[in-house]
DNA sequence: GATGCCCGATCGATCGATCGATCGGTAGGC
DNA sequence: GCCTACCGATCGATCGATCGATCGGGCATC
């Protein structure tokens, strides 16, 4: 790993205290101790607090919404498979760094109008992209709900909440978790058996 | 409805402003123009700020616990019954309060160890409920799943999210929803069709 | 190679505002 | 004459942010 610069140590430690105490229980003073500077020098890195709220979600949610998008839009492949990833990509995401999608998930909300506009088109467009392999699966017939935009929603749930009960001492790596939810996924879409003819074993 | 006591309209003016702008990021003097009131004379009704806080989470998550545990203790239906009642619990209270349940999800981060503790208890007595009711349904046979503790996790976290996205000004009423969550729910503990051919004993 | 200058990086001190909380009261029903 | 309900004033602490200043390394000039 290549040696840390201020400014990614300040971001790093800042996702860490807005993840434990949330962005209004984060002082600049507990932001400038766990960046190694003063509270005077912070202000060197980052314009107003906020701004380096937004600088860790943009880069944070940015690099979810690519991969996501990489992955929906890949129409070799099929539904199915697309799926899976989409769930092997936010799984593991929400596993391995739950300090960035909670940081995410939680704190939307206090972003001014401006800041909060361009974070919700990102995740707009996250979610776009888990719309698109779902209709496409429907389309295909290799899915069966009732309700696209709904089992989008309720599926993102699901799979966000790792970030809320996982932890790396438990008994399930973030890769064996991600191929539990992929089962779960594919039941909660209505995934048909997976070769869809007779080569079905156990009879 | 009854004329609410001042006491009443703190707590739900506290909840409100909780659930909008979070724990820290609600000030007393909020609190008190909401509940109009002095920033003074809030301390007539409440202990500190964090008593109120831990206040609302009791009385909010204590219903659900009570309802939860008596849903998932009735060993006279069965576990399928069970679980689709548990999942219209949770979802129409986190569609028709989402103050509430993102109050009780989101800020108990912000309690010290004691109250903490006491809050986490509840949690997990509710937990318990809902896996009581799935490990039931798995040694009936009834549901099919690798993994009851994650399918659990999995199952309330799909149903918690409703809370952030469900409006009234949507297509699906409250009701509406929890019937497709409960669809969905019986799809991912694998829970067998409906009538299993033969008449099931009541027992 | 030494000199002088610039600038990124950093700090101590401090700003006005707001924080949660407490004080000593008062008004009015019982 | 006490108790519940309420408030204006104010506390010390902390908030986010800004100030002027310092320090040291790079760099052009001589």
């Amino acid at each position: 790993m290549a040696t840390q610069s201020t400014g990614e140590r300040l971001h790093a430690a800042a996702l860490t205290l807005f993840a434990e105490r949330g962005y209004h229980g984060t002082g600049i003073r507990q932001l400038a101790d766990a960046a190694g500077l003063s509270s005077a020098s912070l202000y060197h890195y980052m314009g107003t607090k906020e701004d380096l709220l937004v600088a860790i979600m943009r880069a944070s949610l940015g690099e979810l919404v690519e991969k996501g998008e990489g992955i929906a839009a890949d129409l070799r492949r099929t539904p199915r498979d697309r799926l899976v990833d989409l769930v092997g990509l936010h799984v593991t995401t929400h596993a391995l760094a739950p300090d960035q999608t909670r940081v995410v998930d939680d704190e939307v909300r206090v972003l001014s109008t401006e800041a909060r506009r361009e974070v919700v088109a990102l995740r707009d467009r996250y979610e776009a992209a888990w719309q698109r392999v779902l209709e496409d699966g429907a389309a295909a017939g290799s899915f069966t709900m009732t309700d696209p935009a709904l089992t989008r929603r309720a599926l993102l749930e699901m799979c966000s909440g790792v970030a809320r009960w996982w932890t790396p001492r438990g008994p399930l790596g973030p890769d064996e978790v991600a191929g539990e939810y992929a089962v779960l996924a594919l039941r909660l879409v209505g995934a048909r058996p997976r070769r869809v003819v007779r080569d079905t074993p156990r009879g």
